[in-house]
Order: C-alpha cells, then structure tokens, then sequence
DNA sequence: AAATACAATCGTAATATTGCGATATATATG
DNA sequence: CATATATATCGCAATATTACGATTGTATTT
C-alpha cells in the first residue's frame, strides 16, 4: 500500500488534510514566515535567509502554491511570491471550526 | 538525503511543523473529531466508523500520541483515547499567532 | 487455566517526501 | 546575439509514510 484511502473521508477532511500537509515541513513555515514579514517576497532571498539549497526551496514554494496557500507572479526575472488570501481565510476558517469543537471540559480521561 | 533539517529552523518552527504534521491525515483529522464527538472514545469503535483496519488506526493513534495531541488511558481491556488539553491549548496559540501574522492588506502581487 | 476480547506491534509492500547537483528555461542587460 | 541573473525542472539517493495481515500482549470471563 501506501496511499492514502481519500475515498473514504469527506471533501472537507481531505482538504484540510491537505492544507495542513503543505505546511506541516519548518521550512515551509519558515517561508510563509518570511513572505509574511517581507514587504516584497522573493525565492532568490528565501535562498539565503533559509539554509537550503536553491532547487529545495523551489520545490517547497511549488508545494505551497499546488496548495494554493501562496500565489506567485513575474516580475521580470524574479517571481514575487505572495500569501493567497482566500485559501488563509478558508484555513483559519476550517482549522478555527475544527479546534473550537474541542471544550476542555469534555474530557473523560 | 530525504531528512528534515531540523537542525536549521527554530524550536518553534519545528514544533509548529510536527503539530501539523501529525494532524495532516484525513484519517487522523477524523479520529480527532470522533474523538471530540464521542463522550467515550475507544479504539475498537473507531474501526467501525471509519473503513480502516485495526492495525491503521492504531498506528494513526500511536502517531497523535506520539505528538502529544492525545493522550490514552488504559479502561479495563480497551483503552480510552482523549484530547490533550495542554497540546491542544499550545497549537491553538501557536497556530493562531502563526496565522494571525498575514494581514490581507500587506499584499503585494 | 483456558477462552475471549481488544489493542499494540511486527514485517512487508507500495508510495511519498526531502534534499541536492545538474540542467533547462526565461528574462534582462551589454 | 551573447552573457548574466533568477527560477524551474529532472534525476537520483536516502528516508518517511500509509496500509494491512499476522502475531503478540494484556486484561476480563468462564
């Protein structure tokens, strides 16, 4: 084996499954990081803020962006890569949901 | 290669990524929210909601588990799964500082 | 003590992820 | 057009994940 039964959950769980995926790496948390707290957000930068190589970190950004968590345009020869605001405010949203189900005082154990 | 380097980012960042990491299953968000859901939450129920085998879900346990997102307490023969408060607190915190660090306005692309 | 019930672990196969050097591609600039 | 610069993609090796049957462990019943 070793794919995951999508089939068996719903669209909901999958997509939040996926979401989170895409940020579960440091490095990409650390990406999303810089591109927040930087006013313009280039990959050549991220290259050397961050101690990975080049074509590592472009691969981590294309993760992001299958993701659609960030969204990147050209910009001459750098490409300026930038948070996709729809799918943050849909994650805060379904992540928000699914940790506000939780009341501390329902434990049992 | 195919290791993390850790060793690069923050303990924060790290922590942040193994929180993820661990919640970024469908099958894994779905024991969570049975887990909520439930008042009692076993093992042995859990195969039956979802369509995994005995040893999956198991193994999907031991991972939340691992990463202290629940925490199991022996009930005779079976074992009662929770919530961990604490690690649940803690990810809400981090995750939401995390997250609440975008403002859509800072746009630039 | 034997049988039963539930959950954990082992072993294994299939697939995915991580990281990087090398190479390709695309856009400027001289 | 040649060259420099920036990013993407390819190919590979090492490791991790997912899933499950089979087995083992552990506690409760009979």
């Amino acid at each position: 084996m070793g794919l995951t039964k999508t089939e068996i959950f719903t669209e909901e769980q999958n997509r939040l499954a996926g979401l989170l995926k895409a940020m579960a790496h440091p490095a990409r948390i650390a990406i999303l990081q810089q591109i927040i707290a930087a006013k313009s957000c280039i990959c050549g930068d991220l290259v050397e803020e961050l101690g990975l190589a080049q074509a590592t970190i472009s691969q981590h950004l294309k993760e992001l962006k299958n993701a659609e968590i960030i969204q990147g345009t050209i910009e001459g020869v750098r490409v300026c890569y930038c948070i996709n605001p729809e799918t943050w405010k849909l994650l805060e949203k379904q992540f928000g949901a699914f940790m506000g189900a939780y009341k501390a005082e329902t434990n049992c154990c």
